[in-house]
DNA sequence: CGCCGTATCTTCGATTTCGAAGGAAGTTGG
DNA sequence: CCAACTTCCTTCGAAATCGAAGATACGGCG
């Protein structure tokens, strides 16, 4: 998709712009440039027109779409032991979203080419036919470099350090890739469901703890480890030793790994982070106050960061993020140790975007490859 | 200026583009326009063309520079008891800057008259016959909202709050105005000198401890505190109570304020920064321990902050910036305790615009004000 | 209902921008 | 010193874009 057509495409696609007048005011177009543009995406059956959108005071907007049959994207979000699978529509729709177990720790060759193999069992089952496939995409839980596709050092992620994941993963389709650390992605999912916020950090507390970020409205990668937050060190009495070799690292406190291993000492077991959520909402006590100190421990860490980019919202996902006492936690320390000028109008809550938020977060970025 | 000579002329007073072919590639627009507009802008007396720059393998480009008489900025850093000023070209090369006596606590109104009565001064005596100001702009040791250029909540400016600033200087000046706080011109003046660094953490350690950030190449705001660590609690023995009510802030620990303070606690009679930068110099054992630690404590917080926002480079201004064992424990700190991802290829080094960065970032932002 | 104000969208001539081709000015390497 | 190659810049017809004017559609109001 070419220069401005490309451009009005992706403001359609990202639900920034319904009509031609609105096309006008976002792209800077002149508007009788856009009406041609559109024509002619009409014509070659990417954009439909649908109805009528609601009038501002006078003529009503005739209302666009990215077309049905424009393209799919298939996208998945890798876990440790699962992974999350989808197909969306060029708009970033899901078609159909699916949870499958999968281990990582088979090696990158094994788990690229079974998801390239679950990508075309969706699409034979749930895609539309003659709908073409026009890019794929996957979240990785570890740092990922932007330039290459590649993973770098990941920690709970055996073999596959430095191993060229977008370069496999193309091998099986002859389209866009898109690899991206999986918190990364989760924060440009969020970042549709929260229009009004430019910069935006997104939490995802689930067995690690991950962090992305997004300013003036775009996904801040750094070198492909922008966001971590998990090897900070955290004031505590004791002393326990991270894998990454330093003491005290916030992951060896908060993260669902650590909360679970507790307990799992004392005699409560549990097996996921889901099953810790289980335990504060039915209000077993030890899992409450070990969630609500690994919110304030998180909250003493993100106060540095909020005092020093201004967030206008901070949105809490993953697994853990269903209990309660985490995100309060998380609240009262951030409110109370920060610049009242950083927490005034600050937001501080739960995932809008629910479970899915790094599939589509894979899609909005995969949409910029594929309308290059 | 409007539109597109607006961009390329923006692009050669940034010092970005040099000749006609290098604004064609980093404006997009295609060589033969560049070229068409390029002799506007000559015509129009804005651009002088000077010289021929050196050759990349063919012939040589013809230089392009804005023409000296193209127009002025007058631009402030204002400090605690003295204001640094400048008249620049629109190049943001200085024609002169002097450092002058002034005392910000003795309120707003008087400080911003005597700004622009000092900017009136230099102009006579310094401003070129003929050549017209074009913009205002000062740096204010606080925080300041972007959106209003009013002071909010400064902790060490006593009747400053909510005063509207750029407001009061553009009474006196029909002009664009810019007003920003002082470590964020000073990251964007020292932007200019890194142009490889697109994401850029500026430390400015004086009496006070700030800090700006440039994200994308540009300056990070936030909601007008973004950049600020004096309060981020370190780890301590001891414990004291800071201005803003917690305890054990950064700033009460590693300001050169603080240093100074336990210096004349110990009989060691200091009243400026520059003061201690030469006990440093000239060996004395005490001074060097204190700032050894404070640098300890300063890159024990920027690990965090490396680490989630994976900057290119970390450059140390301020006057405390001179005294290289700063920066050494610094680097240490950082080095020690960062991701390995993070900190491949992280300079940590000190200012290379010198004490006038403040001055020409003002410069830089104004700019864009003025050729918008 | 009919008129007015407003917003959306289209038409069409004027303007701007593009891009291929070519001339100008240097470097490199035999 | 000359030929081959690069880079810089301009020329000129083709194509894209603009913007003013007009056509179309809607809400609101007497």
């Amino acid at each position: 998709m070419r220069g401005a057509q490309g451009d009005l495409l992706r403001l359609v696609a990202a639900g920034h712009a319904e009509s031609r007048a609105e096309l006008a005011r976002l792209s800077g177009l002149a508007a009788s440039s856009v009406s041609l543009r559109v024509e002619e995406l009409i014509d070659s059956g990417l954009l439909v027109e649908e109805g009528a959108g609601t009038s501002r005071g006078g003529r009503r907007p005739r209302r666009l779409r990215l077309s049905p049959s424009a393209g799919l994207l298939a996208v998945a979000d890798l876990g440790a032991h699962h992974a999350r699978l989808g197909l969306l529509d060029l708009s970033g729709t899901p078609l159909v979203v699916e949870e499958r177990p999968c281990e990582i720790a088979e090696g990158p060759e094994a788990t690229i080419d079974w998801m390239a193999a679950a990508f075309e069992d969706l699409l034979a089952a749930h895609g539309p036919p003659g709908v073409p496939l026009r890019g794929v995409g996957t979240g990785i839980p570890g740092p990922v470099d932007p330039a290459t596709g590649r993973v770098v050092a990941p920690s709970r992620m055996p073999g596959w350090n430095n191993f060229p994941v977008a370069e496999r993963l193309g091998a099986h389709f002859d389209l866009p890739v898109l690899v991206e650390n999986d918190a990364n992605l989760m924060a440009a999912g969020e970042a549709r469901s929260w229009p009004k916020c430019q910069t935006l950090m997104v939490l995802k507390a689930g067995s690690g703890i991950g962090c992305g970020l997004i300013v003036n409205g775009a996904l801040h990668r750094g070198r492909g480890a922008a966001g971590d937050i998990s090897h900070v060190r955290v004031r505590s009495d004791s002393s326990v030793t991270c894998s990454c070799g330093h003491d005290d690292c916030l992951e060896a406190y908060a993260s669902g790994a650590a909360l679970m291993s507790v307990l799992n000492e004392q005699g409560i077991e549990v097996r996921r982070p889901a099953d810790v959520v289980a335990l504060v909402e039915d209000g077993v006590p030890e899992a409450t106050a070990l969630v609500r100190n690994a919110g304030r421990l998180i909250g003493e860490v993100l106060t540095v960061l909020v005092n020093f980019i201004n967030p206008d919202a901070i949105v809490v996902g993953g697994s853990l993020s269903s209990a309660e006492p985490l995100i309060a936690s998380i609240r009262a320390a951030v409110y109370e140790r920060c610049l009242p000028l950083a927490t005034r109008d600050l937001e501080i809550s739960a995932t809008r975007s629910g479970p899915d938020a790094a599939l589509l977060g894979a899609g909005s970025l995969l949409l910029d490859a594929v309308l290059a």
